[in-house]
DNA sequence: AACAAGACCTGCATGC
DNA sequence: TGCATGCAGGTCTTGT
């Protein structure tokens, strides 16, 4: 499911729920996910208070009060739903915390690509998952000269650069390809020619299309719902992804599907360049 | 070093 | 109706 936006929205929805709140009850139904989950993370979470939930990247990262930090991550089928009362558990439902205020956040998962971890909160910038990430695309840090010098000398496709996120961290499969289409630029361009003009509409138009779909709650195409039960409504403003054969709403010709690194891309082979 | 492919899983749409 | 196939929002690991 999840790119960016998605998880944005999950973060901010968590906030008022969780902040400053603590743990009555934690219900594990698994031992592992995409990986084994921490040793005793149930019994370790049990009386902690939740401080205000982070986001870095797609991972939500929530510091508790024992020094200790809870890392999640969706994967690609992982939502999160709250409810104001014990709900009634589904197949998937693999992680449920219930809070002193009577509320619960729960954790679901069909796929289970996802991931939960626990560890030491001044051992976060140091975590596996967490240190080699690149740069926030929303943060004043992303530029346009910074884009250019990380796509510098690759000839890797645009499209495969943007999706690394060591270089980029928080894009995925349909912000790229909607990133590419308002930049007009094709996703078989080789990412060390971007720069100058290019760059900065690639920047540009990466931070646009970011902060539109975090503003309508994030894209529902299967399972991404908004926690409290919103489907997100860029779904609505998603003018290449999924819309193969379909006119370009710029141009008219007919949007064309591909795979790179064995994703599909969508683009206006007219449009972009 | 850089890049592509494979692997991990389940669910759903499609076609026979 | 049942079954096989292919595809899906991610990303670590393996192979070229």
């Amino acid at each position: 499911m999840p790119e960016l936006p998605e998880v944005e929205t999950v973060r901010v929805a968590l906030e008022p729920v969780i902040s400053g709140q603590t743990i009555e009850s934690v219900r594990l139904t698994r031992e592992n996910l995409r990986w084994p989950l921490p040793e005793h993370l149930d019994k370790r979470l049990l009386g902690q208070c939740c401080s205000v939930p982070k986001r870095r990247s797609k991972y939500i990262l929530i510091d508790l009060s024992n020094e200790e930090t809870l890392l999640i991550h969706l994967g690609m089928s992982g939502a999160i739903r709250l409810y104001d009362q014990k709900p009634n558990f589904a197949k998937h439902d693999h992680f449920s915390v219930e809070f002193t205020s009577g509320q619960w956040v729960v954790f679901s998962d069909p796929r289970r690509f996802g991931h939960l971890d626990l560890f030491a909160s001044d051992a976060t910038c140091k975590h596996p998952l967490l240190s080699g990430l690149g740069v926030e695309p929303l943060s004043d840090e992303f530029t346009d000269s910074v884009l250019a010098s990380l796509m510098k000398g690759r000839t890797t496709p645009i499209k495969s650069a943007l999706l690394d996120q060591r270089l980029i961290a928080g894009l995925g499969n349909i912000y790229v390809s909607e990133a590419l289409f308002r930049a007009g630029i094709s996703p078989r361009r080789k990412a060390g020619t971007i720069a100058g003009q290019r760059a900065r509409r690639l920047t540009e138009a990466i931070k646009v299309v970011l902060r539109e779909a975090i503003n309508a709650g994030g894209t529902s195409l299967r399972n991404h719902i908004q926690p409290g039960g919103e489907i997100g409504y860029f779904v609505q403003d998603l003018r290449v992804y999924g819309q193969a054969g379909q006119p370009c709403v710029d141009c008219g010709q007919g949007i064309k599907q591909i795979i790179q690194s064995g994703r599909s891309s969508f683009y206006c082979s007219s449009c972009q360049r």
